[in-house]
DNA sequence: AAGACGGGGCA
DNA sequence: TGCCCAGTCTT
């Protein structure tokens, strides 16, 4: 079945899209690059991109920014994690190895927010060794060329595939094998009404062959969504709104908000006083603004209280900065908080 | 092995 | 709506 591997490579050469990260063996560009791209489409990924670079043109320039200027580069990408991950990155590579990323694909693999796709994508791309990259596209394109039907989120069939291509992979170019796996699961294999009939490994495919690529691949994933009801207290006193910043664990983690609390009420415009763990006696509340905000693990509906105060109680007072209204705009915030101040 | 973690595009 | 994207980390 390898005969068709000059196929896939010719075929690549001939018909990838021309991507800023593949112009370039640069290994801190190629970093960017994937952490951005992680879960993440290409045309979501790539205004970011230069985004980044803009600002942290090199290693030493994110090692030695704040992480609230990280944020404010990565707000509105989503998965958080990923931009603290790479400030801390960013510093061990600076303060330990010199500022030079590791070559090989176990030492990438030490580094924060670096798994076993982001570790092979850097090692072939920039340091071209033979190690298969494995992500979303690769596993689907793999399920299907060897007729794979197991559950590919599974780790056991990660590894499954991690192992053939590993036997598939040419030492002379292993990059261009593996952005044309990649490639091909973008643009070819694609999850829904794949285009076999412009797939340079059509004639050699299992899922082809046996009519099988609409039940390959085999997804079986629980993802059990919650919904919740989000109030944001928009507090405000003389001119001045209260903000505070998230912890750094868990969602939207670093990023700036109003605070707020969970409600179970449902269906009507009342502020839900008994379950506002704030002092909001003695305040005017009205209701600014409401919002639907759909995430892949959870289904929120968000609603803005204006709530009014002639005097700051001192459990509200130290609880954030006050801040003009405009001044919002400035700090590192959510889509639902974006989109709110953007209102 | 399972769940958490964003946001967006598309059928 | 549901699916899924150049996945990783935590439990």
């Amino acid at each position: 079945m390898k005969v068709v591997i000059p196929k896939l490579l010719t075929w690549y050469r001939e018909n990838h899209r021309e991507l800023p990260w593949r112009e370039t063996s640069n290994p801190y560009y190629i970093w960017i690059s994937e952490m951005i791209l992680q879960q993440t489409r290409v045309e979501q990924g790539l205004p970011y991109y230069y985004r980044f670079l803009d600002k942290f043109p090199q290693i030493t320039d994110l090692a030695n920014a704040s992480e609230q200027e990280v944020l404010e580069i990565w707000q509105g990408l989503g998965y958080y994690a990923r931009a603290r991950n790479m400030h801390k990155t960013a510093k061990y590579v600076v303060e330990f190895c010199c500022g030079e990323f590791p070559k090989t694909y176990d030492g990438l693999l030490k580094l924060k927010g670096i798994g076993p796709y982001t570790a092979a994508a850097i090692a072939s791309f920039a340091f071209k060794q033979h190690v298969p990259a494995v992500d979303g596209n690769v596993k689907r394109v793999a399920a299907r060329f060897f007729g794979l039907s197991e559950n590919i989120e599974s780790p056991a069939f990660f590894k499954a595939v991690f192992a053939l291509l590993g036997d598939y992979i040419p030492s002379e170019s292993p990059d261009i094998f593996n952005q044309a796996t990649m490639e091909l699961g973008a643009t070819v294999c694609t999850p829904s009404s794949p285009k076999c009939s412009n797939c340079p490994l059509a004639e050699m495919c299992v899922a082809r062959a046996t009519h099988r690529t609409d039940s390959i691949p085999v997804r079986i994933k629980k993802t059990k969504i919650t919904r919740r009801i989000l109030n944001f207290c928009v507090f405000e006193s003389s001119g001045m709104y209260l903000v505070t910043q998230r912890p750094s664990e868990g969602i939207w983690g670093g990023l700036y908000e109003f605070v707020n609390f969970d409600s179970t009420s449902d269906s009507n415009d009342k502020f839900p006083q008994e379950e506002c763990p704030f002092p909001t006696a003695n305040a005017e509340i009205e209701l600014m603004h409401e919002a639907a905000h759909k995430l892949s693990h959870q289904h929120i509906r968000a609603r803005f209280w204006l709530i009014r105060m002639n005097t700051k109680p001192r459990e509200i007072e130290n609880l954030g900065k006050w801040v003009e209204f405009d001044e919002l705009k400035s700090f590192p915030l959510h889509k639902l908080m974006r989109n709110f101040v953007s209102l």
